[in-house]
RNA sequence: UGGGGCGUCGACAAAUGGUAAGUCACGGGUCUUUGGAACCCGCAUUUGUAGGUUCGAAUCCUACCGCCCAGACCA
């Protein structure tokens, strides 16, 4: 596959390894794997993994990534999850060619070698209970302590193992461990389990197993067995390298991958964690697992983004070992970015006012030219625009008592028409609670798609519809999930109390006829659900950066 | 805690002993059929702190400080 990342930055620590590797002659190319468990959604945080694995493999000679699934765990994996995220990857614009597996494919070969580890008595069956082995265990500060098992010979070991295997035992009776050292310093060696019994059906092998390989078995042995060069993963795996590393070393294997940890992406203003987000889903909070607000694929899909913006973005935060947190800001801007190029520019009005052009004829109706993308006209031409008597403008795009810095409609003021005319505000109509309701206008004919020719200059410029042949549409003007920029810093279930009321903003809007994806106000997107013709339906991608609005909330 | 990591601009992040890139944010300006977009300018005498080595240190050494990880028969 192509390179679709344009790197800004020198090689990230990561690329700098896999360069000295080709370049000692440790490996002739790379071959990484991006390994999710289908137990839930992927996010942009998964994002960053997959546009490092996949990016750093594509920027390689002959170099491959591999999509596995590290599926050792029945009682939450489905397969619906594995239709989810090969299209969330799909999407993102990566290939795994013929690379898809699954770790439950090497069951056998993975028991195969916790057989080979008993009889190197370098593995036990544990009959301690799980609270016991969590006493033996020990502490941070206090090494642990042998378990009685620890000295079963290989031949009770392989016999107890094979039993398990067979379903003579229940749930939790016995486990296999490695036999390491429960005085190490670090937990992750002191005897971890291998495997261990569960009486569950799994969403790909079924009933046929009843044991099943704990993560830091399964994992390192995959990537052995799949030939893989880099591992890379997150910062909480640190302290699982060692045993990655112990395990390979003491199977009978002929390849040894190198794990290589870097930091897992942080986003203020949002929340990343697969808890989090199912008590936002299954709290009712948000829609569904691709609603718009979410940091999920599938929200951010559905909501409008690129999954270019995307790439954009996880070039731009770099691959680091410090924990850190990126601003929303310039996920936003990368968004921005993209669309800036892409998205063809049509007109819509949002909380509609009704203008009247009073000197202009009643039975009188209009075409007028507007450019799709107004800085690049050719790119996609020009479509017609009807023009009328009665027209809608953006409520805000009035004011009856504008202060110093407000550029567009307000009494006796002329503005600009997008693309039709120039016009005065003549007459403000209101209803008996005081509100506007509608403007009486006078159009200068002259001014005709939006020049004067007496080079008269207007400072406003505005979107309006014609009212006759606007098409009502209802818009979702999403914000941030939330207003606090570290919602979940606060204890368990805080962050709830920290949605963005404003999140999510429905407003009836009318559009015009050319439908298309751009608004004033913001990037809008027609929503994959829930539009059609007969009734759209725009999501906003994301807002435009509005300094009026900061001007105004400065001075409130 | 005789464990493992990490500290460079408000946020990310380069710099591999040779004199602190870039991006976002922010501020100013030019231009403009939105105050958007585009373009220009500014934005770390200093790299957690204190010492040391060196002609020269963000980079090497020492000590200290701070933050993260080190629960699960989850991954």
């Amino acid at each position: 596959m192509s390179t679709h990342m344009k790197r800004t930055a020198g090689l990230d620590f990561i690329r700098q390894i896999a360069a000295d590797d080709l370049a000692s002659g440790k490996h002739k190319t790379v071959i990484t794997r991006f390994p999710p468990e289908p137990n839930g959604y992927l996010h942009i945080g998964h994002a960053k993994s997959i546009t490092l694995n996949f990016g750093l493999a594509s920027e390689i000679p002959g170099g491959q990534c591999h999509l596995r699934f590290d599926d050792s765990n029945p009682e939450t994996e489905d397969m619906e999850y594995v239709e989810a995220i090969k299209r969330d990857v799909k999407w993102l614009g990566f290939d795994w060619d013929k690379h898809l597996y699954f770790a439950s494919d090497y069951f056998e070969k993975l028991y195969g070698f916790a057989v080979s580890l008993i009889e190197a008595n370098k593995a036990y069956v544990c009959s301690l209970s799980e609270e016991e082995i969590r006493k033996y265990r020990g502490t941070v500060t206090q090494p642990g302590t042998d378990s009685p098992y620890r000295n079963r010979t290989a031949a009770e070991n392989l016999d107890l193992f094979e039993r398990m295997r067979s379903g003579e035992f229940a749930d939790g009776k016995h486990v296999l461990r490695a036999k390491i050292d429960m005085a190490a310093p670090n937990m992750k060696m002191r005897d971890p389990l291998l495997y261990r019994i569960r009486h569950a059906p799994h969403y790909r092998t079924g009933n046929t197993w009843c044991i099943y390989p704990m993560y830091d078995f399964t994992h390192c042995l995959s990537d052995a067995m799949e030939g893989i060069t880099h591992s890379l993963c997150t910062l909480e795996f640190e302290n699982n390298r060692a045993l990655y590393e112990w395990i390979i070393d003491n199977v009978p294997g002929p390849f040894k991958p190198r794990q290589i940890e870097f930091a897992r992406l942080n986003l203020n203003y949002t929340v990343m964690s697969k808890r989090k987000l199912v008590e936002l889903v299954e709290g009712g909070h948000v829609s569904g697992w691709d609603d718009p607000r979410l940091p999920t694929i599938a929200g951010l899909r559905r909501r409008g983004v690129t999954p270019e913006s995307i790439r954009s973005f996880c070039d731009r935060i770099g691959v680091a070992r410090a924990n850190s947190v990126v601003d929303m800001a310039l996920l936003e801007n990368s968004i921005r970015d993209d669309l800036n190029l892409k998205a063809p520019r049509v007109m819509g009005v949002l909380d509609p006012l009704k203008v009247v052009i009073l000197n202009y004829p009643e039975d009188r109706d209009e075409e007028l030219d507007a450019p799709y993308f107004p800085d690049d006209p050719p790119k996609m031409g020009y479509r017609k625009v009807p023009f009328s008597r009665e027209l809608y403008i953006e409520r805000r795009d009035f004011m009856e008592d504008p202060p110093k810095k407000f550029f567009r409609l307000a009494p006796g003021r002329e503005v600009r028409l997008r693309w039709a005319y120039f016009i005065t505000c003549v007459d403000v109509k209101k209803n008996e609670q005081g509100e506007v309701v509608e403007l009486h206008c006078n159009y200068d004919p002259q001014t005709r798609g939006g020049d004067s020719p007496d080079g008269r200059r207007v400072k406003g410029t505005i979107h309006w519809v014609s009212a006759s042949h606007a098409v009502p549409a209802q818009v979702r003007l999403y914000d941030r999930l939330f207003a606090e920029p570290m919602p979940d810093s606060g204890k368990d279930s805080d962050f709830i109390q920290h949605i963005n009321p404003h999140s999510l903003d429905i407003v009836d809007a009318v559009v015009e006829r050319s439908l298309c994806d751009a608004m004033p106000g913001g990037y809008f997107f027609t929503d994959p659900e829930d539009h059609t013709a007969g009734s759209p339906v725009f999501n906003r991608i994301v807002p435009l950066r509005d300094s009026w609005a900061k001007v105004a909330g400065k001075s409130k």
